[in-house]
DNA sequence: CATTGATTCAAACGTCCGTTTGAATCAGGC
DNA sequence: GCCTGATTCAAACGGACGTTTGAATCAATG
């Protein structure tokens, strides 16, 4: 990584801010140029196109973050052996890292993860289908996993809440800021931590309701 | 009602179904014209500007909502008198009215829904603006009786999971059609009664978590 | 029928967009 | 010093955007 050029790695940076406080598609190269302090072809020289741009963003840190998901999840299996991972566990892998991005990272955490979260809300199909790829991995780990963790727990109700959960996890991520003034102070969207405890907690609870 | 003239409905409705697939930032006014079959100029004359076009298209719908949750909420005081309303009914009267616009309107009504969700989620501030006028006098009442119903949920706890609510909903109204794929056909968002019990299900489980 | 105000229309406005081009600049190997 | 390939640069491209304009059309009134 450290041999990255400085215009690529501006530009990524640029991008990354942009397009997670206005949204991808109301974010023009010529922004991210002027933040960047770039030429304005230096954006198609290095990526080829807006779309590649974004993809490239996402993808830089998505990459380890899905491979971090997935380890604390394997660690978890250890640690279990043969029998279930309970449920909680399971959660604090899958959401915790993207949560926890906002912290560990020197700048820009807080920032993706207010990216991810807007670009699960994308209706555009471009933007869908490439976070489809980047999940894909994902999801096939960690569904069967939570299936287990929830043996008794019909298939249709399963995937409701797996959409709850996608829902009340998206939207912690895109705009978290907004709880702060909402909640009158009372809430502290910086402190990481309390807001893995109180995403995983709720869940928790939902996820182990009584179907009707 | 029935006075308003053919164009101007005709730019609603088509300005509500491509803001609601497309999201209002992708979608420009000379699809929508269109699609309403009219003379751009109109949309310029009837409503003055983009933004107050998106405005009118989300007061139609939004003001009869927000009076169906206010008045099932008051009904539900009605029949408590005295005592606390319980958490499942304040709930089903806040998502049930959105929930249930996809079935009891002629058309438009999914459509509409999806549209709310995806207005949630946009980071234009004057989108959040119009929200949140919109939003004020509901958020209002319901959340003294949520928290009535909640006596002993810390008040931090509370905001929290009011966050997660929103997030659940919106992800839900804007996205439920993607369920259907994501669980293979065994869940079906078109039954709106089944997406209501599932949601506030899970939210009264939520709700209900101990606090850690 | 003439007049008036409301509505529709085709055409254009200026601006910003993503992308392309071709020349200028820079680096390192011969 | 010169060549070569990689990078940067200013400038322009065509197209789409939201908005404005001024004339044409329509409906109703006196």
């Amino acid at each position: 990584m450290a041999e990255m050029k400085d215009t690529k790695r501006d530009i990524l940076d640029a991008a990354e801010q942009l397009f997670a406080v206005k949204g991808p598609h109301a974010t023009s190269l010529r922004q991210i140029i002027g933040r960047a302090k770039v030429n304005l072809a230096a954006v198609h020289y290095h990526f080829g196109s807006k779309d590649s741009l974004l993809q490239a963003v996402m993808a830089r840190r998505l990459v380890p973050l899905n491979a971090e998901r997935l380890a604390l999840l394997e660690e978890q299996e250890r640690k279990c052996g043969r029998r279930v991972i309970p449920l909680r566990k399971v959660l604090v892998a899958l959401v915790g890292p993207a949560l926890r991005l906002s912290r560990n990272s020197k700048k820009g955490g807080a920032v993706f993860m207010q990216l991810l979260g807007r670009c699960f809300m994308e209706p555009d199909p471009k933007i869908q289908a490439m976070l489809d790829r980047q999940l894909q991995e994902v999801a096939g780990r960690f569904i069967p996993a939570l299936q287990r963790a929830l043996p008794k727990l019909p298939t249709e109700d399963f995937f409701w809440r797996i959409h709850f959960l996608v829902g009340a996890m998206a939207h912690t991520m895109a705009d978290a800021e907004r709880l702060r003034t909402f909640s009158g102070g009372r809430c502290d969207p910086d402190d990481t931590e309390v807001m893995i405890d109180q995403l995983v907690n709720f869940l928790t609870a939902g996820f182990k309701a009584k179907s009707r």
